[in-house]
DNA sequence: GATGAAAACTTTCCAAC
DNA sequence: GTTGGAAAGTTTTCATC
């Protein structure tokens, strides 16, 4: 599934601002409402563009502590277990199976360093899970992408 | 900045679909649509709501590679120079400094695997890099933010 | 925080390219 | 197959209570 450069430039003026107005992206790309809506609406049956959401400052959500941890996984475990066995973690905000040493890395939304403990704690003694290595984020330096509500 | 009660369940309204009217979201939090989009931009104002974005499949974009980058840095590297060193990459969509071995971990989305090479070599020529260790990402499992465009 | 009216936006339809 | 314009229906916005 490949999209155009108007659909591109459509896609990039909903990600700086999702509640811009069909008229105002119209505008930027030289169409008329009705046609980026009809586009836009395109998009999202084809699955290009998969829902809007709203860009969260995490520290006021009261998520002021950050972590990755590597999973270790027990040999025969299938990404979709995996998948299964985090999905029930609302701290968790992204997982993916990786090259490398580690199966997996996990990142972990927690309100402070006690709920982060109690989190890994979990997952550790998940079944599918051998062992782990964990790293706290110190400093979010850069985040360029609308960071959703872990719940 | 605490939020109360009412303006988590308007954000977590948002973060499901940040183009839902604000009368539907009173519906659901039990308030009028000119109230809603009171404490919408109040929250706004605050910050605590950055702003809205558009939840994108990376693979309809074209990037299909993703993977992250550990950065082992030179000594009286500040995290600020991190940070202007990376901003320069459309690529890079995140990043934090981390606790253990490396300085700072670095999450990039490229079109293919010959594309996030270039940046990885890249990365690890700026003058503030000591060396890189990197993980390709193989199936993503959970991504629970609205990964806006890398770019 | 609610109500109600005006302005703006979304959405549908249809003719035109 | 996609566009632009007009009309109808919603939503946003603002003044007022």
């Amino acid at each position: 599934m490949r999209l155009n450069d108007l659909d591109e430039r459509i896609v990039h003026a909903l990600a700086e601002d999702a509640r811009r107005s069909y008229a105002d992206i119209g505008e930027l790309v030289g169409l008329s409402a009705p046609a980026v809506k009809r586009r836009v609406d395109r998009l999202r049956a084809e699955g290009a563009i998969t829902g809007f959401t709203v860009r969260v400052d995490p520290a006021a959500m009261g998520w002021e502590t950050e972590g990755f941890i590597e999973l270790f996984c027990r040999h025969k475990t299938s990404p979709a277990d995996i998948r299964r066995g985090l999905s029930r973690y609302p701290e968790v905000v992204s997982a993916s199976t990786v090259t490398g040493d580690a199966d997996a890395i996990v990142q972990v939304f927690a309100s402070d360093m006690r709920h982060f403990e109690r989190v890994l704690e979990r997952i550790a003694g998940e079944a599918f899970v051998e062992r782990t290595k964990s790293v706290l984020v110190l400093s979010p330096l850069l985040r360029r992408f609308g960071s959703g509500t872990p719940s």
